[in-house]
RNA sequence: GCAGGGGUAGCCAAGUCUGGUCAACGGCGACAGACUCAAGAUCUGUUCCUGUAGAGGUUCAGGAGUUCGAAUCUCCUCCCCUGCACCA
């Protein structure tokens, strides 16, 4: 025996298959299978945990492959957006962890300092995933048609889907808003803070800034996210300590911050300065109206009221805001809060219970005021309803009322909406980062109701794994809005054909790219040129329309109506409410329904321990190609598609891994051992392994059928080793059984941990079992008879061993009472009986009762005959009871190793026999596949 | 807020759709034994409670219900996690 080298054998069997390209896929006469996975974006090193969706993908391609399809199984890189960009800027800024991490994997100063450029951060990592990550797992990708999204090709490809989104009435333009630096333009604001030094969790929130004329026609704007609490509007706050300005803004005068006069201007047209200076303690005292409920209120000193904050001014409603109510009660106002929303858990005053709750005196507490408004907000809102103070509002519950009256707000041009970030947002540059209104933005428009309809039927056609997701799915297309699909900036991807200077944006050029796959083989193989790859070309090859301009087109033509549909887009469940619903919806729109998506694979995460994110300095190892070296492998494709299900988050475990490479390297020389075996036949328990190795092709089958890879696994690598050292532990060796066992059981290994099996399969064969056929099995060689034995000797064994546990005893002699033959005669007519549906009492002792013999016992059997029928209800598999078997031959023979088990004399008797040494009686215990015992 | 997923023995994790073979797969850890100079690996057994005869008792977040029978079905409550759009 050779010894278990994972790492040699790993290299060797890798670059056998791709010297010999076993990997290509070509167009045959068979059927085909397409599958990919969402190719990952260029952001770096990649770590284990990523390599958990790409090895599931491998497993369904190789299984399927083995099971006679043509698979194709192409990979590429999402190259477009950020990621690469703001790689390159973080290399440019040397960013100390990023130079670490490249120094560490070997570049040298002059290879960092190219990754200055993007583009070389992409060609450098497309490298990397492919050889270090991709080819060093064993992945049967085809690697001929390796492509990335910022290629020449692939935006001809894109424009040409933006040409068809347009003649489709897809692409609209509206306003929208958008982060924006005053420095370096549009800028994105997401947790990986490419473009920003602060704020990646900022939302965009959306404000409703209400309009309170003061007597001389200044309008002073209160910003609120509660429009709805307008009715209880007792005061304004202004800062004492703040200087306002006063402004021109669509014809009208507003009084507000500085900041807040300067975020307008990026939102609405014609937002000019007139007066710079207007204290805050100048409007104290002054009063305003409320519109709609038309009331005058006096303006009050609140030093809570942040110039930063939307407007810098506040209305004030004490009942149901605790900034307002504390603010109120250290003013010392003879001012009554008015309540306008009923809601029994937080009585009269909402705000004053709760800050009185958690113990809130000043205004500068805001952490706990912060909570107080957190709390009192949910409350009302869910269970809240507005009272009779509230006009024709009344009885309306919160949530619906909160837009009703924002509406009418709006409409009567009595306020307009600002929108602000939660948190504050500062660009790298220093600048602080504001919203931009851009008038005339594209949009897909993904609320189209023909296209949401079509996709949503379309999706009950899908096979979607798991099913919950299948389930979700049509909400998620129903939910989902226009998506604005272009941006400047700093961004790399493909110029939109219908704005010059304008960039499509990540997700929209990453949904229809699965055939692209069929053409990006002849682009590498420099057959197929991007000036060649006019709309005619597409129209032609994707839609059919026009005829061929050569061969081929023809022949790219062919392809692609046998490639397509995408049989298995696998991806991570970050891509449930983002990627997959436009992935359908792109496909549903531009592509005939015979071309639209056949499935969806969604695998869940790889997490660190306590459900963090993996990271190297949590102690997780980040380098693929290292963990591939400690652990091996097959061990780790093993490790992910064991550990659990796909569809649950696994958290990385260093020693549990450890154990997988434990478990092949024994399985290793259990294959070696089984296959020295060298002797002949044993009838039974050779039927036994035949029969056992049957069903078990069975369940693997039909688990990798259905993509149950755990269940597929478990069968494979658990229940199937423990059947083969159950037969040679019960004495098996036939050498020509062992042989065939050992060989399905390889190719049965081979998606899940092909290295060894190919290893293993190659003491005997030269051909390479990654192109072998799965096994298939036979139910004629399923003998329950064979099984039932085990199962006997098997529930005996444990039944001798619970005894002894309980007596302590040591055994000198166990004898073991096999059923007398009328309690089986008794248990199987109970059985046919009940097959038939006729089973009841009376019934069944008339038909045993004919017997003479049996009238003798006739009390005997009816209680033994009720209590099976009780218990028989428990069974399920209730066709083994109708098998008739000898017990007493078959623990007769089986007796030597009864005895070598237990290291004493056994005897068998059958119950029902005259002459049995039996000094306690317990013979009369037996029942069919529960002899009695007696032991000494 | 909107949407989705989940809570199973010391830990991880199957089982839940399709109720009965479930004291509940598998793995880890722990304990005992074998092997070994030793360690590791490997193998055997035990691991909810009780028990000197293969049994009984109490469990699958909590509560209520349906049923001959519930981890599995229904309802309510509590807790945890995830995604939410110009980030991929």
């Amino acid at each position: 025996m050779k010894p278990y080298n994972y790492e040699d054998i790993e290299r060797r069997w890798q670059k056998n298959w791709f010297d010999s390209k076993i990997y290509e896929s070509k167009r045959n006469d068979k059927q085909k299978f397409f599958i990919h996975f969402a190719y990952p974006g260029v952001s770096g090193y990649l770590h284990v945990g990523h390599m958990r969706g790409f090895t599931y993908c491998d497993i369904i391609a190789r299984y399927k492959r083995m099971q006679g399809y043509n698979v194709l199984f192409p990979a590429g890189f999402h190259a477009s957006g950020i990621p690469s960009i703001g790689f390159a800027k973080k290399v440019e800024r040397k960013d100390p962890i990023t130079i670490n991490s490249l120094r560490e994997y070997g570049l040298s100063d002059e290879e960092i300092e190219k990754l200055k450029d993007p583009y070389e951060v992409v060609k450098y990592f497309g490298n990397v995933y492919v050889e270090d990550y991709w080819k060093r797992f064993g992945f049967l990708i085809d690697y001929s048609r390796s492509m990335s999204t910022i290629s020449p090709g692939y935006k001809k490809f894109i424009q040409w889907q933006f040409y068809k989104l347009k003649e489709k009435n897809l692409l609209v333009q509206k306003q929208h808003y958008a982060p924006f630096c005053p420095n370096c333009g549009p800028v994105a604001v997401d947790k990986s803070e490419t473009d920003i030094s602060t704020g990646g969790n900022a939302e965009i929130l959306e404000f409703t800034v209400i309009k309170f004329l003061m007597d001389d026609g200044t309008i002073l704007p209160a910003a609120t996210l509660r429009p709805e609490t307008i009715f209880g509007v007792t005061n304004m706050w202004v800062n004492p300590d703040v200087v306002y300005v006063k402004i021109k803004i669509m014809g009208e005068i507003w009084i507000c911050s500085r900041e807040a006069a300067r975020k307008l201007n990026y939102q609405y047209d014609d937002v000019e300065i007139i007066d710079e200076e207007i204290p805050g303690t100048h409007l104290i005292g002054k009063k305003c109206r409320i519109p709609i409920v038309d009331r005058e209120v006096p303006i009050l000193p609140g030093i809570f009221a942040d110039p930063e904050v939307a407007t810098g001014i506040v209305m004030s409603v004490p009942a149901h805001a605790p900034y307002d109510y504390i603010a109120l009660v250290e003013t010392g106002e003879p001012i009554k809060p008015i309540t306008i929303i009923d809601i029994p858990e937080l009585g009269e005053k909402p705000a004053a219970k709760v800050c009185d709750e958690l113990n809130i005196h000043s205004q500068k507490e805001t952490e706990k005021l912060d909570e107080a408004t957190d709390i009192v907000y949910k409350k009302e809102f869910h269970t809240g309803v507005l009272n009779d103070l509230c006009m024709e509002y009344a009885g309306m519950k919160v949530s619906s009322a909160k837009e009703e009256i924002k509406d009418r707000l709006l409409s009567s041009n009595q306020a307009l909406t600002m929108r602000e970030f939660s948190e504050e947002v500062i660009c790298r540059c220093g600048e602080k980062v504001v919203i931009k209104q851009i008038p005339d933005q594209w949009f897909i428009k993904y609320s189209d109701e023909k296209l949401t309809n079509e996709s949503i039927k379309h999706v009950e056609k899908m096979n979607i794994y798991p099913i919950e997701y299948k389930e979700e799915l049509p909400g998620v297309l129903e939910w989902f809005d226009d998506r604005a699909c272009i941006r400047k900036g700093s961004w790399l991807g493909t110029e939109f054909p219908f704005k010059e200077g304008w960039i499509i944006e990540p997700i929209s050029d990453s949904t229809l790219y699965p055939i692209y796959y069929i053409i990006s083989k002849y682009v590498n193989e420099g057959k197929l040129l991007a000036m060649d790859m006019t709309e005619k070309f597409f129209d032609y090859i994707f839609l059919g329309k026009g005829t061929a301009k050569d061969a081929l087109w023809g022949e790219i033509r062919g392809d692609v109506l046998y490639w397509y549909p995408v049989d298995i887009n696998l991806g991570g469940k970050e891509h449930k409410t983002v990627h997959f619903p436009v992935f359908i919806m792109n496909h549903v729109a531009i592509l005939p329904e015979e071309m639209r998506p056949n499935g969806i694979f969604v695998h869940w995460w790889v997490t660190q321990k306590g459900k963090e994110k993996i990271s190297k300095s949590k102690g997780g190892v980040t380098h693929i190609a290292e963990a591939a070296k400690i652990y091996g492998v097959d061990a780790m494709r093993l490790y992910y598609s064991h550990v659990g299900s796909p569809f649950v988050d696994i958290e990385w475990d260093p020693s549990t891994v450890i154990i997988y490479k434990n478990r092949l390297a024994n399985l290793y020389s259990l294959i070696y051992n089984i296959l020295s075996i060298d002797g002949g036949e044993n009838k039974h328990i050779d039927r036994w392994l035949k029969s056992m190795l049957n069903r078990r092709i069975k369940n693997i089958v039909e688990a990798f059928d259905e993509y149950n890879l755990r269940v597929a696994a478990n069968e494979i690598f658990f229940e199937m080793q423990k059947d083969i050292n159950w037969y040679i532990k019960r004495g098996g060796k036939n050498k020509t059984i062992l042989q065939y066992y050992v060989e399905s059981w390889l190719k049965m290994m081979t998606p899940i941990t092909p290295h060894i099996a190919e290893e293993l399969w190659h003491i005997r064969y030269e051909s390479f079992i990654s192109n072998a056929e799965f096994p298939t099995y036979d139910e004629k060689l399923f003998s329950m008879e064979d099984e039932i034995k085990e199962d006997l000797l098997q529930g005996l064994i444990e039944d001798i061993q619970e005894i002894l546990k309980v007596t302590k005893i040591t055994p000198k002699r166990i004898c073991i009472y096999t059923t007398p033959k009328w309690k089986q005669t008794v248990t199987k007519k109970i059985f046919e009986l009940e097959g038939k549906g006729k089973l009841d009492m009376s019934n069944l002792m008339r038909e045993i009762l004919t017997d003479e013999d049996m009238k003798k016992k006739a009390k005997e059997i009816s209680k033994f005959a009720g209590k099976i029928i009780n218990e028989m209800r428990k069974i399920q598999d209730k066709q083994r009871y109708t098998i008739d078997i000898d017990e007493t031959i078959f623990l007769k023979e089986e007796t030597s190793y009864l005895e070598s088990l237990f290291n004493c004399d056994i005897e068998i008797y059958p119950a029902d026999s005259k002459d049995i040494y039996d000094p306690k009686g317990k013979s009369s215990f037996a029942s069919p596949f529960r002899p009695a015992i007696y032991i000494e």
